[in-house]
DNA sequence: GTGGTCTAGACCACC
DNA sequence: GTGGTCTAGACCACG
């Protein structure tokens, strides 16, 4: 798991690092119960704070993907095979999609160009997770 | 058309705002031509600062989506139907659908999911806008 | 001489109106002498208020290069053959090129590749001129 | 790099500073990777509030020129060695090079004249810039 | 300590 | 009337 930082970006640190383990499980490049670096080795590797990675392990906690052990550090609690969405999260999530998806509509993309990339996006995820 | 602001969400106002014009331009309650108040006008409607839909609207402006005129004020400048995507916009747009779309399957939503609720959300976008 | 205005554009009308008929003494399609439309004229023909017009036939005045008669209308009272530029003039405009040719640079342009534009430039002007 | 701004010219404050450290990148002033003050510091430099300083720096952001960064602050992106310009800004400025050529031919500058000055001016950008 | 956001109110430029 | 600019001060997010 390859994972690169933009400290000039426009999206926050913290969050980039949370997207991209967020990616990573979504892949299956990380399944339940993998284990992450801890946050200083995260931190120095990245050359960022450690309060950075902190706050990304939380984000990532308070979604239920991640949990947070003093002794045994950070493991994956969750990933695509680990059961049905919650509903909470399928009506937040709709609410998201539907912005993104407007703008794509909005800015000249057509309904099959949209659903082309997505499912070209999709391709990409799971193919490593097609155990039942 | 009716929106509504939070102004004590996470999502700055004058992202919200910018969100519902996108999501307007989508569904076809705006189109190519409709003007838009004036930033005072919304600013008072929503209580907020007039500086705030200034902002809004300058993102719009960026985007391309807005045409901002000293006299008449803001005018939708495209939708749907202007023409295609500018390829560093789609570019852009499938970077941020990934990571939206990783989040759904790292969540739990299946790839059949995901692409279903995508497209009963397309499905309420355009539906004035199938003339030719 | 044909001119277009665009009432959308970031630069005020007046001024784009100014700079249009600079451009056009400059090729020589107005020379000193030449007659300017009444201000109610232009007004109606590109469908903006003739204060605008006016404004913008003032600042050419204030500039030396309209006159304005109430009985003759506008007349263009300078051209590139009617005597050698005011001193002062040249030391402001030389500061306002400073300025356009350092983003120039900073952008990446090279001295050959500004000279050269320039150079372009200056040829499509004074094609009429010639006379000594 | 001393940088002066008149409040009561008719040219934005912002703007004004925007044009200071263009130029100093074109002189060389500042580098790809000079660091600039941080806005409240410089607003207070100037006596001028930072919102407008802000504005400045944004400007000079979506130029490209400058790079933002939430802990280190503003941090010069590109300078004249930084690489070719990208085409659409050199139409944007053979746009607005053809105006200000235009005034200068109108008002009595002569062809040699013009690129005697652009010359100049241009000699003294780069002084620091001919390593490799 | 850095920039980002929001508010509030003033004045000006444009049309 | 419209938007644009500037000021002033408060609070928050980021690292």
């Amino acid at each position: 798991m390859i994972i690169e930082v933009d400290p000039d970006g426009d999206v926050p640190i913290y969050q980039q690092l949370r997207d991209r383990v967020v990616e990573a499980i979504a892949t299956g490049a990380l399944k339940e119960g993998s284990p992450l670096p801890s946050t200083r080795a995260l931190a120095t590797d990245f050359g960022i704070n450690f309060h950075t990675v902190n706050k990304a392990y939380d984000l990532l906690r308070r979604q239920r993907l991640l949990r947070i052990n003093r002794k045994s550090g950070a493991v994956v609690s969750r990933d695509a095979s680990s059961g049905p969405a919650e509903p909470e999260f399928v009506a937040d999530w709709t609410g998201r999609a539907t912005t993104l998806l407007a703008e794509a509509t909005a800015r000249g993309l057509t309904r099959d160009d949209i659903l082309d990339i997505c499912r070209t996006v999709l391709a990409t995820f799971g193919e490593e997770s097609e155990e039942s």
